[in-house]
DNA sequence: AATTGAGACAACCGCCCTTAA
DNA sequence: CTTAAGGGCGGTTGTCTCAAT
């Protein structure tokens, strides 16, 4: 553990440390008359300009003598009315700093040290119900601070990304999604879906980010789906609250229509292509291994563009918790996701999450899939930059792909004739990152890969290659868990057909999307679904064993309860 | 021994909300 | 009703420490 300095006893941090970047609210609120400094002795005091021709505020680490006014003060006083410390006091600090200082630092019961460890999986719980209320989550935790949390919790997200890890581990969310079903204390989700819902003028189920986290494990249990299938196919990114999410719908259905510029998933393969390009070493290698230096190529444009944004664009935004469930309803959509599961699980845990027993219909993706789209007199309002020439970002990348594509397609030695999500997710840079983890974790649980194990390869590249990924090159005698491309395209589930139902592969997402699926026009409907067609189409695409995606809004949710209830 | 990168931590910044004048 | 002060909160930045190279 490290041990926590205090400023006062190392004087290399005072002082300079801290330079006066622009006014603040601190300097904002200066108050005049001040005496001379207790602790202008120390020789770190002032330095910052001030306004109004009282002494300057000091910034930078407190001292010691510093703590023991404002210690002093509180004790007097009590806490509250900051500014005030100022003025009793002497304080050369705002208010701000003084109640920050307290509170982090100088307040009594304050827990110091690291966390532990049931400090830790009740932070990984709370953020998966709160996302960054980093002072909510400190009400959960005696003796914490937000700010403890908060740089907890970043640096965590570091060495998660980096690793490739998931954030959520699978217990955690398997125990917030069965908290989800009770009264949960925390009730993250009235922001979430109020922040959905604000300005849209749209009525959505009380659908919260809550579910989606917990139950979107069932989309991720494979990092690359969580990579390129929930960005890329739910249109790869959320508005803002101030963009609404219908607005991105919209983007969305717009995207649909250009389809018959691109026809089968090229925006598919676009989410999986900003996607690569986050992570310009590894996606190189990638591309080259797979032969698709023409994608950096097609892509280039958005490069400069950015048209999404660090938050916004593919997969590794979505792994990215930090960001503020109150400000943007991407943050929660775009990584709270938990990439894949954690290695806390029991070896079976992926199916028990892949099918959540507790999972309300509400809490499958496709409320978002199948909220009604919007009007396309609903013009996006949004100022953000962040999402400022989206959809013409995309049509542009997807417009030089789609050359691409084609000649992808026919280098790729798959039976296929379309390239399937699947394939998409053969380029996702997230399962570089999580090939490791994943070949420890499969040779753990001595997965039902044995046979054509993610842990064949050495090298990153080639772990994407088709023989590795596509389980949907296997005969249906090789795997029959994963069925044939009729058995994808059958109508509806039905569960006595077959004994697939016991076998776990059957209920992996990934296994739903890299079905022998033939006929594009299957995945073309399904990701228009996923993209927010409207809900009048007759499209009903059937994803991989039957999960019916009926064209009513919500009438699908029976069949999806009837996949969780059968797999109890 | 020097360098580098990650982790930990503290503090500031800026936005937003509440409230009182 | 308006406005500004006070305060809360989330995001970000900068520095230090330490371990690995």
């Amino acid at each position: 553990m490290r041990v926590v300095e205090n400023p006062a006893i190392n004087p290399g941090h005072d002082g300079e440390m801290y330079r006066v970047k622009s006014e603040s609210d601190c300097e904002m609120m200066h108050q005049e008359d001040q005496m001379d400094s207790p602790v202008g002795d120390d020789g770190s005091s002032g330095g910052s300009p001030h306004r109004g021709g009282g002494p300057p505020l000091k910034k930078g680490p407190w001292t010691s003598a510093e703590d023991a006014i404002l210690v002093d003060y509180v004790k007097k006083h009590g806490e509250g009315n900051w500014n005030a410390v100022q003025k009793n006091t002497g304080l050369f600090r705002c208010g701000k700093s003084c109640r920050l200082r307290w509170a982090n630092h100088l307040r009594p019961n304050l827990k110091k040290g690291a966390f532990t460890p049931e400090e830790e999986r009740l932070i990984i719980q709370l953020h998966s119900k709160m996302g960054n209320k980093w002072a909510r989550m400190a009400a959960h935790l005696p003796g914490r601070t937000d700010n403890e949390i908060k740089n907890y919790w970043n640096t965590r997200i570091k060495r998660c990304q980096r690793a490739g890890l998931p954030i959520y581990p699978a217990s955690v969310c398997n125990q917030s999604s069965n908290e989800d079903q009770g009264s949960s204390d925390f009730n993250c989700g009235e922001n979430l879906s109020s922040d959905l819902l604000n300005g849209n003028g749209l009525y959505l189920p009380d659908f919260t980010c809550d579910n989606f986290i917990a139950n979107s494990e069932a989309l991720s249990y494979a990092p690359q789906l969580s990579a390129v299938s929930i960005s890329s196919l739910l249109g790869q990114s959320f508005a803002s609250k101030n963009c609404g999410f219908m607005d991105q719908v919209n983007q969305a259905g717009m995207l649909k229509q250009s389809d018959h510029l691109l026809p089968g998933l090229s925006d598919t393969i676009n989410g999986a292509l900003s996607s690569v390009d986050q992570f310009p070493n590894d996606s190189e290698k990638l591309k080259k291994a797979l032969g698709f230096d023409y994608l950096h190529e097609a892509n280039s444009s958005s490069k400069t563009i950015a048209p999404f944004g660090g938050a916004l664009t593919g997969s590794h935004a979505f792994l990215n918790g930090t960001f503020s469930t109150s400000r943007t309803i991407n943050g929660p959509l775009k990584m709270e996701l938990p990439s894949l599961q954690d290695t806390e699980s029991d070896p079976n845990s992926w199916l028990k999450y892949t099918v959540a027993p507790a999972m309300q219909p509400t809490e499958l993706v496709d409320p978002y899939l199948q909220s009604p789209t919007a009007t396309p007199s609903v013009k996006s309002e949004c100022a953000s930059p962040r999402n400022s020439g989206l959809l013409e970002e995309l049509l542009h990348e997807a417009q030089g792909l789609r050359s691409g594509r084609n000649q992808q397609l026919s280098v790729r030695s798959s039976s296929s004739s379309v390239s399937t999500p699947c394939d998409t997710t053969v380029i996702s840079p997230e399962f570089d990152l999580c090939q490791e983890y994943w070949e420890e974790r499969l040779n753990e649980y001595a997965a039902p890969f044995s046979g054509n194990s993610l842990t064949g390869s050495t090298a990153p590249v080639s772990a994407a290659s088709p023989d590795v990924f596509q389980l949907s090159k296997l005969s249906p005698a090789q795997s029959p868990s994963l069925g044939s491309g009729e058995q994808a395209m059958e109508p509806a589930y039905e569960p006595g057909a077959g004994d697939t139902s016991s076998h776990p592969e059957n209920f992996r997402p990934d296994a739903f999307f890299s079905g022998n699926t033939t006929d594009s026009s299957v995945f073309n409907n399904a990701i228009a679904m996923l993209l927010g067609n409207d809900m009048n189409t007759d499209c009903k695409p059937v994803f991989g064993h039957g999960i019916v995606f009926d064209t009513s809004p919500w009438s699908n949710m029976p069949h999806a309860c009837q996949m969780s209830e059968e797999f109890k």
